[in-house]
DNA sequence: CCTGGTCTTTGATGTATGTCAATGGTCGAA
DNA sequence: TTCGACCATTGACATACATCAAAGACCAGG
């Protein structure tokens, strides 16, 4: 179940380090913002801390689901394989974003680092004993539930009925209010992912991700400052691509 | 915002049959499996049984998102759309199922018959309290929203990466799963959608969906009883195209 | 500073699926 | 039964995107 190189044995678990949620910068972007200071200490207890390399798997797609996690940073990537490779990135997910939501004992999908990361590793079992205790936190994880069906709903939108410039348009938009939303700038954009990243999550292949990148510096609605870095030049034109006008 | 001739004003409402949860033949199918029968009393007083004809809208989106619904009998169909009116159907509902989790205040998805359809309407504003007062029916809730990402996961690999046969050949042996899972014959598979629908499901066009079927016909692996039923002549080979062997 | 490898961009060509158009079925109403 | 409307099927053609191939960028290691 290896795919392109990457590994998952040594997991560099910073295992010592239990003591930092008093400290950690993004728990208002985490589940973790509804706990009061009693339940963080016990939410605590089941804690690790995980630090993984760029490109390295976190878990994958049918491995038992032990384990809950929030992203504290870095960038990590959603997918899941057909049999004879095609791919389809589900998600990208940055700092404060949580994973490991599994409706049978698996998980349904592999996950991955995009870049460096650090997670918040929660064991599953303890966790939802957390869950029943306070209806609250379940409550949350309902509303985070249900906004990623919606944003999932807008994919499928997305997949099934944009162009190739909609879908650049709107993943390079989506991008930016998301960067905006943990309070970084959002222009120039950052896209951390390689260009078949991109292509995986949009169903294109890399080529045509390249080319409608540089239709859309050709418009002049975007520059291309490097591979991994957009600005948009005329962010209302670029609205208006992404939703075909 | 009237879409293809549906309409919504006369919504044809069951209004005194208040009494029916009892002989509810769907029960063990939705949430309501889960409820003890002083439970079951409450909730029935925040219900009212509604049903429309097919073709019928059930809400639109971006209407203000105060109900809930279960699907009783008959098929539901969501979907959004662009602009322009190319559409994405997001998912076909069937008798058991539950609809109306919204982030916001707002649908994110028109809700529109197939079939004539009956379905448990429920103010949200009191069964959300309902929630808060039972904890193990919010649990529950968070498990069909799990199940519903990780369907939601998989129609995103349909979309962003398999064939047009691939997708016909996924989207029959599904109906022909959720059937049996409703406790119907899988096969012969019925299709209660108009081709068009198919079509706004899957990311194909009314023409491709029609050439699909007939190329899996003249290959053996399906019957064309008539246009709405689909025999499976060989179901191993279906789920070989499936998935892309 | 070179060098090899990886990633991105660009070009030439192919093809799956979309578009446009016509025919054929089916079903309800008269 | 016949008619009309609607939907599904089939055919001819167009095209957006994929595939195949090559040529830059960029970067880490020697």
């Amino acid at each position: 179940m290896e795919h392109l190189g990457t590994h998952r044995h040594d997991d560099r678990i910073l295992g010592s380090d239990r003591g930092s949620c008093g400290k950690c910068e993004i728990r208002d972007l985490t589940f973790c913002s509804v706990l009061t200071a009693d339940e963080m200490e016990r939410v605590r207890a089941c804690r690790t801390e995980v630090q993984f390399p760029a490109h390295h798997a976190i878990f994958h797609e049918d491995d038992e689901a032990d384990h809950l996690f929030n992203v504290t940073s870095g960038v990590v990537k959603l997918y899941k394989l057909l049999a004879d490779g095609r791919r389809q990135i589900t998600g990208f997910l940055f700092a404060g974003e949580f994973l490991g939501l599994a409706a049978n004992r698996t998980y349904a999908y592999t996950a991955e680092t995009v870049t460096e990361a650090k997670l918040c590793r929660f064991s599953r079992r303890r966790l939802e004993k957390l869950f029943d205790e306070w209806p609250h936190l379940e409550k949350h994880l309902l509303g985070i539930a249900s906004s990623e069906l919606i944003a999932a709903q807008d994919q499928m939108v997305l997949l099934g009925r944009k162009t190739a410039q909609e879908k650049m348009a709107s993943f390079i938009l989506r991008m930016s209010e998301r960067a905006e939303a943990r309070g970084q700038d959002g222009n120039p954009v950052t896209l951390p992912m390689s260009r078949a990243d991109i292509g995986d999550y949009l169903g294109l292949t890399i080529e045509t991700v390249s080319r409608t990148l540089t239709q859309l510096r050709n418009k002049g609605v975007i520059s291309l400052v490097d591979s991994g870095h957009i600005l948009l030049s005329k962010p209302d034109d670029l609205d208006d691509l992404a939703e075909g006008f």
